[in-house]
DNA sequence: ACCTCCCGCCATGCT
DNA sequence: AGCATGGCGGGAGGT
């Protein structure tokens, strides 16, 4: 209906005989490349291997021979659309696919780096993509703020944005793992699941129960507006941008990120992806068209994390019958809380069989059960810090690009996903690229230390270890975190994110917060609303730990008061201002109300905000930027803080490499800078703990995990192990060890069709369990800490996690005892969020079966 | 008939 | 006012 001829045939024909030079431009057939021979070249072959990867792609470049369109004349292509309608025609027209986003965006990504050299310029015009790649501007937005929202990309300005690459990739998606874990996305995903399942059969039965525990975790815990993540490194864009980041493409793209990361099977269906980022409060009731909508815009974001190879489409066969899902296909991300380090790819442990048990103890353990629990979550997690003023700054203005530096990783190498291989290369240039980093840093040491030996485990060894032999006793430190619900709203967390050194810091929409009061009631102990806190990072010019500490303290400590409320929260929002975050999301009608009071608060924020740090306003993430790593750095140099710190998170999670443990260290040294309210989970590990008490001093401190930098870990680990230096059987045996076996049974059950059969048997025995890496963890944390944990961790870490614990007012009380415990609760937050989210995916697996 | 999701109108909000 | 963004949903191509 709409435009019978698209632009891209007008403009073919138009262009061509316009723009002559633009070839380019032009290729009237194919929508698609433009080009330039040079670039071509690289596109085509990014291509070829893309479509080796979806089939359909390949199948349809094949025919059209794009390529060989260009190498012909362009002119004479012009001449056959006109004239033939026919032939031609079908070649001209390009046919749905090949206007796939999907395909915009692999051509997209053909143009840049996967690791770009920060040094270099990395601009994109907006309008000269889309010019070349002859698309609408709208599509290239659609692309841009997917990237974004992995922090692939940032804006400078107007039409401007920085090409970071898959560089802060893993740190970003370790934030959305930590955030998503917060949420208590998996548990929400288990929610639905279950209703649906029992919908199935009576209607009747959990129904209430399993309403209200959505509701609650949903409703109030933040779905709904959400917040942008941003990372450290990365600036906040434009201001104008910032405005809109809420906006729900970004936060939608975060949002569906996380279920992945979070749920165990890492298998996220689109109807359940879109009834949690719908919010809704009644699964049911969702409104038919918003229901659809949402699943086009997931489509669109499917696309593009395609593109990147971060997921792929698969089907979930459920009783009702088979599901368009897609797969995680990324890097795993090391767990969360322990902020370990970054799984590795493909790590395989096929722990599956032993998760249940596990999980049924842990539930067992620390549940109850039958509650939902939510608990808080909410998190969010507010930074502080100059991170704010930064944004400010950049509002506008388009910043150069200087964030990139903080980046280390100088080199740009192209990694290949794909193959293990390829994974393995990329992880040895990674790690040397981080070894290389951190060792600028100073701690480099440290960190291998850390490989071997040393492991995660050091800092919190005890911690691990405990958690590895008695999983009852983690799952009370793992409470412990949860301090916040009260702090957590108004105290930024921050999120150490070791090596890499940048934080988030994460930002709740002050709205969803007031929203989420309500709910509180339901759930005596669960936070309020995870989406109002927010975290806090530190800022980079912090670079001392301490310092920071400091003004993090400060900065919580203004904002508890307000933590518990909304409106504290706001007023941080406000400082951030941009980040007028939900409000627009909702459509603007409905916004415009918001944005006025909301305005208003952000002045009266504004006044607080300089006083510390800023809180930002919607949840964002922020990233601390270098300066956290900086900081971490000088941490540990000092050490005091350092070497325990990071155990917390580590310590759960990883067992197996003592990389973790190195990273850990590093963490630490970021977790001092910031604080970490961690609202939700909480699992906190006691060594996240520690760090904080060190900056503490007001704060609360709560875990965090520290998920960025895990990668690095994973990395080292998994290079270790190629390398020989660490027995790979370790980490694959690893899981049995522990008791918590991470792998649900049932994600076997689930039958992944797989488009490209053969991709996914691949991951089968790679990845192939849902979530290698946690798997991995767990079981690795088992098995591995016999080994690695051994290691001693400084003792100051546990001392500190110890203080931190008790100074956190909130924290406490959330422990154990909270609701939030319950079985999520407990498993998720520290050990498990391996586990948890396995049971919680065995549970909607089920329905698969 | 359903799954995907392209396309572009038009609101939003910065300049 | 003009322009950059991007929410949104009609409705079409694919299967």
């Amino acid at each position: 209906m709409k435009t019978p001829l698209k632009e891209s045939t007008a403009a073919n024909i138009v262009l061509p005989e316009i723009q002559p030079d633009l070839g380019p431009l032009t290729t009237p057939t194919k929508p698609k490349e433009s080009t330039q021979g040079e670039p071509w070249t690289p596109t085509a072959n990014l291509k070829m291997l893309i479509s080796a990867v979806s089939p359909e792609i390949r199948s349809r470049d094949q025919k059209r021979g794009l390529f060989d369109n260009r190498n012909g004349l362009p002119e004479t292509k012009d001449c056959l659309h006109e004239h033939l309608s026919g032939d031609e025609y079908e070649k001209s027209q390009p046919s749905r696919k090949e206007k796939s986003l999907g395909l915009l965006c692999h051509k997209f990504l053909a143009r840049y780096p996967n690791y770009p050299n920060p040094a270099v310029n990395n601009d994109i015009c907006l309008d000269e993509v889309a010019e070349e790649l002859n698309v609408e501007r709208r599509r290239i937005y659609d692309i841009v703020n997917v990237l974004e929202s992995l922090h692939m990309v940032s804006r400078l300005a107007k039409n401007r944005y920085t090409w970071h690459g898959r560089h802060n990739l893993t740190k970003t998606l370790g934030t959305l793992k930590i955030v998503g874990e917060e949420n208590k996305y998996a548990e929400q995903i288990m929610m639905i699941k279950k209703k649906e399942y029992e919908q199935e059969f009576d209607f009747n039965k959990s129904y209430s129960i399993e309403d209200h525990i959505i509701k609650s975790s949903t409703g109030q815990n933040e779905h709904p507006d959400m917040c942008f993540v941003e990372l450290p490194g990365v600036e906040f864009r434009a201001a104008s941008v910032n405005s809109r980041k809420d906006k729900s493409l970004r936060v939608m793209s975060q949002k569906f990120v996380m279920l992945f990361l979070v749920s165990t099977p890492q298998i996220v269906s689109l109807e359940i992806a879109a009834k949690i980022l719908i919010g809704e409060d009644h699964v049911e009731d969702l409104d038919k068209s918003k229901f659809k909508t949402k699943i086009r815009r997931l489509y669109d974001i499917a696309n593009v994390l395609s593109s990147l190879e971060l997921i792929k489409k698969v089907h979930v066969t459920e009783e009702r019958g088979r599901k368009p899902a897609f797969k995680w296909t990324g890097p795993e991300i090391s767990p969360n809380h322990s902020g370990i380090s970054p799984i590795i790819p493909f790590a395989p442990s096929n722990l599956e069989v032993k998760q249940p048990s596990k999980e049924n103890c842990a539930k067992n353990l620390f549940s109850t059960r039958g509650k939902p629990s939510f608990t808080r979550h909410p998190s969010l997690i507010k930074l502080v810090k100059s991170i704010e003023s930064d944004r400010r700054k950049i509002n506008s203005a388009p910043s150069s690009p200087i964030k990139t530096n903080k980046v280390e990783s100088s080199q740009n190498s192209a990694a290949f996903p794909n193959k293990m291989a390829q994974l393995a290369a990329i992880c040895k240039m990674q790690l040397e690229e981080q070894s290389s980093d951190s060792r600028k840093k100073v701690k480099i040491h440290l960190a291998r230390s850390g490989h071997y030996k040393p492991v995660a485990p050091l800092d919190t060894p005890s911690n691990a270890e405990l958690e590895m032999t008695a999983p009852s006793l983690i799952h009370p430190l793992g409470v412990v975190p949860l301090i916040p619900s009260p702090l957590s709203s108004a105290v930024p967390v921050i999120l150490p994110q070791a090596p890499s050194g940048s934080s988030y810091a994460i930002y709740l929409q002050p709205a969803q917060a007031q929203t989420l009061t309500p709910p509180q009631g339901l759930s005596p102990t669960v936070c309020p609303i995870p989406s109002s806190e927010t975290v806090g990072s530190k800022d980079s010019t912090d670079a001392s730990g301490e310092k920071v500490a400091n003004d993090t303290a400060n900065s919580s400590v203004s904002t508890r008061p307000g933590s518990l409320l909304p409106g504290p929260e706001r007023q941080g929002t406000k400082n951030l201002d941009r980040e007028p975050t939900g409000e627009r999301g909702s459509k603007r009608a409905s916004t415009l109300e918001d944005s006025g009071s909301k305005k208003r608060f952000k002045e009266e924020l504004k006044g607080l905000e300089n006083v510390s740090t800023t809180l930002f306003p919607s949840g964002y993430l922020i990233p601390l930027t270098q300066c956290s790593s900086l900081g971490a750095e000088s941490i540990l140099s000092s050490k005091e803080n350092s070497g325990t710190l990071s155990p917390n998170h580590r310590i759960y999670s990883s067992p197996i490499t003592g990389v973790i443990p190195v990273t850990s260290s590093e963490l630490t040294a970021v977790n001092f800078p910031s604080f970490h309210v961690t609202p939700l989970k909480l699992m906190v590990s006691p060594t996240s703990v520690a760090a904080v008490p060190v900056g503490n001093s007001t704060a609360l401190t709560s875990s965090h995990p520290i998920p960025m930098q895990n990668p690095s870990s994973a990395i080292v680990n998994f290079t270790l192990q190629h390398l020989g230096l660490i027995s790979p059987s370790m980490q694959v045996s690893a899981s049995p060890g522990a008791g918590t076996i991470p792998m649900s049974p049932r994600i076997e059950g689930v039958s992944v069709a797989p488009e490209n059969a053969g991709k996914q048997q691949g991951r089968g025995t790679k990845y192939d369990s849902p979530a290698p890496g946690q798997n991995q963890l767990n079981g690795q944390s088992v098995a591995v800490p016999g080994a690695q944990q051994p290691v001693p961790v400084t003792p100051k870490g546990s001392q500190l996690v110890a203080e931190s614990f008790f100074r956190t007012p909130g924290g406490p009380t959330k422990l154990l005892g909270s609701p939030c415990m319950d079985f999520d609760g407990a498993s998720k937050t520290s050990i498990g969020t391996l586990f948890v989210p396995q049971r919680k995916l065995e549970v909607s697996t089920e329905d698969v079966h």
